[in-house]
RNA sequence: GGGCAGUUAGCGAAGCGGUCAAACGCGGCAGACUGUAAAUCUGUUGACUCAUGUCUUCGGAGGUUCGAAUCCUUCACUGCCCA
């Protein structure tokens, strides 16, 4: 039970109340473990993972995981960590969105019966009365008084009536599945607050909650989020999950150990150690945990293949082993240059393709292009087009 | 219901009749340097055009003017104050 009880308590970042988790685990019954998620990404990245990670845990030990997939309150979206409203989604959307989810969620899950449920399930079912009944548990000070709203008014921006609904509804998921535990990133700690006072409220135990770090983006400044372009999905291509990993900023190295390759603290403390004596090449220290991510996402041995090729690309300079092929229609020629890459889909227009030329990012067989409009021809040989650093193409003869 | 302020490119923010595809900052992209790190420096950042240039863009619609992001009318949206 101790062990089980640290092992579960590992890399929390918070649990509420402190000693609660002991409690529940003492009831010696399988405990209801929530997960709320919004329908509104269907791309799931590595800051979910840290948190499917732990539910997994709890699985193994015979847990039983609540998905509650939000597709009544995505009518309203959660307002947190939001600058502005959300735009609702249609039915098809959170449909769609919601079988992504479950696709990718099995990755980490182990699939159990019940395990999924759409909370409009009984949010559909409530009725004015109940909705008015709900919303007297909660002031309208205690619901503002959330960080996100707070900064929406000081930059005098709207917050519409709905938005304030989606705590409620949210804690209202709780009481529906009986939550003993819910577990989510570090911001939902407004909402899952909420919930416990709804569940007392309602002569029910309130949950446990606990909360796990937010994994920072690539870009080492935001959260990892899909709007802002800067995460690391499941369902990336191993190669490219390495090359992600390795342009993250060092001083993000460390916690992506922790949160991102799940090591064990003994690895962690070394290479916090070797990081901070700066006796090795941090560099050297990122492969090893880029290498470990994708070994978790695409099994033993894949990290170990990209890291050859990483270093063999962007060490030795050598190309990249999987270039793909692409041929135009013998119509297509003579075609500008610029038009090609474009037409290839290598930049978005035709003047994006003259600016990189003119700033020398653009070569063919090695050699830098300089004209942007010379005409060329269907080639006798595949001509090796790179563009930038990381954007490579064969420029093949149709057969 | 009344009064006031506002809506500009991914974001923040200037511009207030022509020199505005629109200052500046951030972000993005590319180059140099490097470890696909950070920092720094340089260039670039609506589309089309070999080019001169053309087209679309400053909340929406309409108008005044040789000419409008800039003036007028109207609609929509937001915030603040008063009730």
């Amino acid at each position: 039970m101790t062990r089980e009880l640290e092992l579960l308590k590992y890399g929390c970042a918070e649990i509420i109340p402190e000693d609660g988790l002991e409690q529940k685990l003492k009831l010696g019954r399988p405990l209801i473990i929530k997960l709320g998620a919004d329908p509104t990404a269907p791309h799931l990245h590595l800051g979910h993972a840290v948190v499917l990670k732990k539910l997994r845990q709890f699985q193994d030990m015979g847990h039983k995981v609540i998905f509650v997939i939000g597709d009544y309150t995505a009518m309203i979206g959660d307002p947190s960590g939001r600058k502005e409203t959300r735009k609702p989604l249609s039915e098809e959307q959170i449909k769609d969105s919601a079988r992504t989810y479950i696709d990718q969620v099995i990755r980490v899950l182990e699939p159990q019966s019940g395990m999924v449920r759409f909370n409009s399930e009984w949010l559909s079912k409530l009725e004015g009365r109940d909705i008015v009944k709900l919303l007297a548990k909660f002031t309208v000070a205690r619901v503002l008084e959330r960080d996100d709203f707070t900064k929406r008014m000081k930059a005098e921006a709207p917050i519409y009536l709905h938005e304030l609904l989606y705590v409620v509804f949210q804690a209202f998921d709780s009481v529906a599945i009986k939550a003993d535990v819910e577990i989510g990133g570090t911001d939902q700690k407004f909402n899952f607050l909420a919930a416990r006072e709804l569940q007392k409220e309602m002569g029910m135990e309130p949950q446990v909650m606990m909360t796990m770090p937010i994994l920072p983006g690539t870009d080492g400044v935001i959260k990892m989020s899909k709007s802002i372009g800067n995460t690391v999905d499941l369902l990336d291509e191993p190669t490219n999950m390495f090359g992600k990993l390795m342009s993250i900023p060092d001083s993000l190295i460390i916690n992506y150990f922790q949160y991102a390759a799940f090591a064990d603290p003994s690895i962690i403390q070394q290479a916090t150690k070797d990081f901070e004596g700066g006796v090795v090449n941090p560099r050297d220290i990122k492969l090893m945990m880029a290498e470990k991510v994708v070994d978790i996402w695409h099994g033993e041995g894949a990290g170990k293949s990209c890291r050859e090729e990483f270093l063999r690309v962007f060490s030795e300079h050598s190309l990249p082993s999987d270039i793909p092929d692409v041929a135009l229609e013998r119509d297509d020629y003579p075609i500008q240059i610029a038009k090609l890459l474009t037409k290839l889909e290598l930049v978005p227009s035709t003047s994006e393709a003259r600016r990189l030329v003119q700033s020398n990012a653009v070569k063919f067989d090695e050699e830098l292009v300089d004209d942007p409009t010379k005409e060329i021809h269907e080639p006798k040989k595949p001509v090796l087009i790179k563009v930038g650093k990381r954007r490579y193409v064969r420029l093949v003869r149709r057969d």
